[in-house]
DNA sequence: GCCCTTTACGGTAACGTACCCGCAAGCTTA
DNA sequence: TAAGCTTGCGGGTACGTTACCGTAAAGGGC
């Protein structure tokens, strides 16, 4: 038995069909499918049905080298932490190389940290050279003069790995924080089956995803699991010092810690602390992210799970979504939350080659 | 502070820069970088230096433009189970969408069944026509003959959803089974404490990834949960009554049932009889796969997770790879696994609007 | 010497589109 | 009525590449 649902690829009309068949010349048909002036509306709507029976489509190589443009796109994002942000750019360039049609400039600036000296790399590099722009948002409240001054010009604007929903933006690409929050707390409250203590270490909870994994967390928390408590949400400002401080304070304090949910990627620190007291394996141990340092600890399951934040598809997305939008004009979805990967010992080697990023043909997993 | 890390756009050169350069003609050149005859050692040589001194790329545009081929692919997929594999082609689809380069016509096949009618749908639909061609190999014995009569084409066959790896392909997509099978014993053994006896029921185990999954479950239960005690595998052979009966027996054989995997989609059946017999909620569940009927029974947590495959990636991905290989000739990667989704009812809202394919503008999520 | 073939190269017509120039008809204004 | 302007359209060129055709020059066989 055999069934066939051909699509006809019926035959597609160039721009000089049109023109034979309303014994116009070509001139005409591109000053009428362009809404230019010089065309009287009746010609003009001649033209355009003509163009909608013939199944008009524009030939994009023919169009893409008249137009000999090539794109510039801006990529800002921050420096550390390098193995997460490098993978960004993995999936950009990645979707870059695969982009046959138009010729795209890449142009990378980096600043510091999250947050931290990214409108100022914004505004050296020069906000106007750019067709669109890719960028970790961590300061909305700098980056809002940004914004408004280029106002109304409509410059296209990708926010990756975490978003500022106040902010204007073409579209923006992170994982589902708040389902991340939601999966630790969900995974927590089903190995532990009696009533325990849960505490959470996070990061600067002005950036919006930390906030809202917090959030995701505590409200999974409470409907998923109810027999697990939760302790104040401890803050540790991304500072290795602070994050090993904290958590030698919370084992002092809850001794009977039951679970430990680190919602930032500097989860070390914490790891260290854990283990120098004799903590780890008692506590369950959900983290953030993965890079080379935390791949024992999940071996050897004393982090029980991991949630990868897919810096590679985030990359890859954002570029594509751009550059659609940049050649077609139309607008992609506004938001779009990827769904994280839990990583646990048994799927871990699945990650593992994209952790130490000796693959770079890899792909978006 | 500002660190830029431009690489600079450095000026490309075309064709007739090079020609201008040699002062030669452009003819000449075109020989030259394709390797066609009617060009002089000497000259050869000289023109690929320039070319690399001046950097030259070919203009895709122009390239396309001028030899106006469109590329013709043809998708062969099995219509059973649909939501699976019309996610697989909407994947597809995407992809092919997006591509601005070259003009692909996507032609679909179908047959009844994975496994069913597919070397008869393939040799009906005429393999010669095709550019390269996507397919879910079910028969390898089957397919094996097609395969070798036209050995030496070079045809590019990419393989999604399941793998032949005795068949000659370009390329094969499909997520980690081996990885999908661990998974469930990690989450099982993680949850579930104490000894505790474990039932499997799985489809076809000729098809390849069915018997994966089984041997990564059990790899996986041995090492990381050796208190779950594996009982025989039970194979459902993809009928519903078949599933159902299986069910029933296992819970009658087996009343202490600790914990159930269901490594095929058809796991409906299955959780049927669990619910009629009062065992659901009772028995630790993990299914495959995702589509409406199921929703249900993880949102309320009768269901723990299940192990989504990713068709849409899976689709998107072979595309992308096949008209990169169509358009560079560079092979891509020959065996690619994806990670499998792990569904939770935390994180079931990620993907509920991919199974009711409401939204077909949704990413490879 | 002639004729034929081969080799190495020059020249050029497209591919479909965008955009500029130019021209005729109609209209306005002095 | 002449000059100038606007409107509506035709014609042509160029984008970078490929695929031909043409053609000198060199070589080989008679």
């Amino acid at each position: 038995m055999h069934y066939a649902m051909n699509q006809k690829p019926s035959h597609v009309a160039g721009i000089k069909e049109i023109a034979r068949a309303l014994d116009i010349s070509i001139g005409t048909v591109d000053r009428a499918l362009h809404a230019r002036a010089g065309v009287s509306h009746s010609t003009r709507d001649r033209v355009l049905k003509m163009a909608k029976k013939l199944n008009y489509r524009p030939n994009v190589a023919a169009r893409n080298l008249k137009l000999n443009h090539r794109l510039k796109v801006g990529v800002f994002l921050p420096e550390q932490i390098a193995l997460f942000y490098d993978r960004v750019r993995e999936g950009i360039r990645a979707a870059c190389a695969t982009e046959s049609g138009i010729g795209v400039d890449l142009v990378f600036h980096s600043f510091p940290r999250l947050g931290e000296g990214e409108s100022n790399a914004i505004e050296k590099a020069g906000w106007q050279q750019f067709d669109g722009i890719i960028i970790a948002p961590g300061n909305s409240a700098e980056l809002g003069p940004i914004f408004s001054k280029f106002e109304g010009q409509h410059k296209p604007v990708i926010f990756v790995t975490t978003d500022a929903a106040r902010l204007p933006r073409l579209a923006s690409i992170t994982t589902d924080e708040t389902a991340s929050g939601g999966i630790a707390a969900d995974l927590l409250g089903r190995v532990i089956s009696s009533p325990a203590k849960v505490a959470t270490i996070t990061g600067d909870l002005r950036i919006q995803g930390h906030a809202e994994k917090l959030r995701g967390f505590a409200a999974s928390l409470a409907t998923l699991s109810p027999h697990l408590s939760l302790l104040p949400a401890i803050e540790a400002h991304e500072s290795p010092a602070d994050a090993y401080n904290a958590a030698v304070d919370l084992i002092k304090k809850h001794p009977d810690l039951g679970a430990l949910y680190v919602s930032t990627a500097n989860s070390l620190p914490v790891l260290l602390a854990l283990e120098e007291n004799g903590y780890l394996g008692k506590v369950l141990v959900i983290t953030t992210d993965l890079f080379p340092e935390l791949v024992p600890f999940i071996e050897n399951g004393k982090v029980f799970a991991s949630l990868y934040q897919r810096p590679f598809a985030q990359g890859k997305t954002a570029f594509e979504m751009l550059i659609r939008f940049l050649a077609t004009r139309v607008a992609p979805k506004q938001i779009t939350r990827l769904a994280p990967h839990i990583v646990l010992r048994s799927n871990l080697s699945l990650f593992i080659n994209l952790v130490y990023n000796d693959d770079s043909s890899s792909l978006s997993i």
